[in-house]
DNA sequence: GTGGTCTAGACCACA
DNA sequence: GTGGTCTAGACCACG
């Protein structure tokens, strides 16, 4: 049971990224890397809500489509909780969350002509920025 | 002066991304990366239009952004060209305009609590995939 | 909050100029001058669309360009709003947005070879009509 | 005969009024300012799109309009001269071609709430920097 | 409910 | 021939 202040989540409003599925995401990647345990209970529809001021239909949907995914479970009465089914997965499985943005990457490279080797020294430095 | 066959283009219908947008970030990574140059002219329209089968409007769309954003200039009655203050772009702009995409790699990679490195040679077998 | 009733907006339909920049430009001016302020909700697309008898996409064009401004500001779902960052303009500004057009006003003076007073003294008598 | 090496007239390719309009505009005015005076010889079409790097088509087009207002007259075989009924014009004719765009300027100041003097006094500066 | 995208087809302005 | 505008109507995504 981490402490969530459901201040875990950080959206952007503001983003082309429809709100709900910033909230699939950050879930899906924090339960995969363990940072979310089977069992640990989220917070409330509501609390999140009101955390981040956003329509708690949103906050409701992304809940919905984390349970169709298995990565939640609902217990009635009580609220989500991380589903057991969702182990923190292998390093395998986290790659394969990765992979995409990585892949539309290449694909840009690609169409700009870019040498891999300054694109991948290019990402190392983002890489050490962001960590 | 390209062998514009119109086929330039590579536009993937079920994308979630708006066809017009596509159309719009091509010509520009093909104009920053050099391979469309000041001056060069554009297929037209309907010649775009009729070749991946969309409705010219959605191309005129596209035009119409790429316009505003100072990447192509319209010459009136005669079609668009590639602007002349469209220059090829210094390697730093080209970075610049990979530059997101990585930096959204780098995010997801560092809430998935992978190592770096992993990500790094993950990168580097799907840089040399795309090749 | 203001009193959208729609009619807030005057189009002309037999203009050489665009509806949809007819829309744009009575906007921004809307906007510079404070009659619309930061956080107004806008009418919807197909309020203005229905009570100008417009088409949709026509309206939609033209709070796409003024997203795109920052003069407007998208809230996903519930509709626009005069973006935050559109304050109400000093007297410069404001006085920017006229400049052209008296611009123009002056050149074609000048070629017409007319006297400054006479020019004033018209334009004065315009003012106190239009007013 | 005045010398016209057809650079009595600046267009401006880029502007979003239309070359043709901007010939028959200045011409008209050039005519009843009085510069221009009947009997004068036009420039051949051939002149005037090759000093302006313009298509022939454009200017033919501009010259045909200026015809059938009565401002030019064709001679055949001879060009285009200024005709006999376009008398230099009195000043109120000649106020009448500058007071569309004065009144355009008037509505404008009125939707931005700007004070009458405030803007006639913008007004006087810049007819003293255009002249 | 909101705006966004796309299509089909007509018409216009410009060169 | 070129691009631009507008309409009508369908469908989607978001909240």
């Amino acid at each position: 049971m981490p402490a969530h202040p459901a201040s875990l989540f950080s959206i952007a409003t503001g983003s082309p990224e429809p709100i709900y599925r910033q909230l699939v995401e950050q879930v899906r990647r924090l339960s995969a890397s363990g940072q979310l345990r089977p069992g640990d209970e989220m917070p409330s529809v509501r609390e999140i809500a009101q955390a981040l001021t956003l329509n708690p239909m949103t906050v409701s949907k992304a809940y919905g489509l984390l349970e169709m995914e298995g990565v939640l479970a609902r217990r009635r009465g009580l609220g989500m909780v991380v589903a057991e089914s969702a182990a923190p997965a292998g390093t395998a499985d986290i790659v394969g969350l990765l992979r995409p943005t990585l892949e539309r990457a290449a694909v840009e490279a690609r169409q700009l002509e870019l040498d891999p080797d300054t694109v991948l020294s290019l990402f190392a430095t983002i890489l050490k920025e962001t960590k």
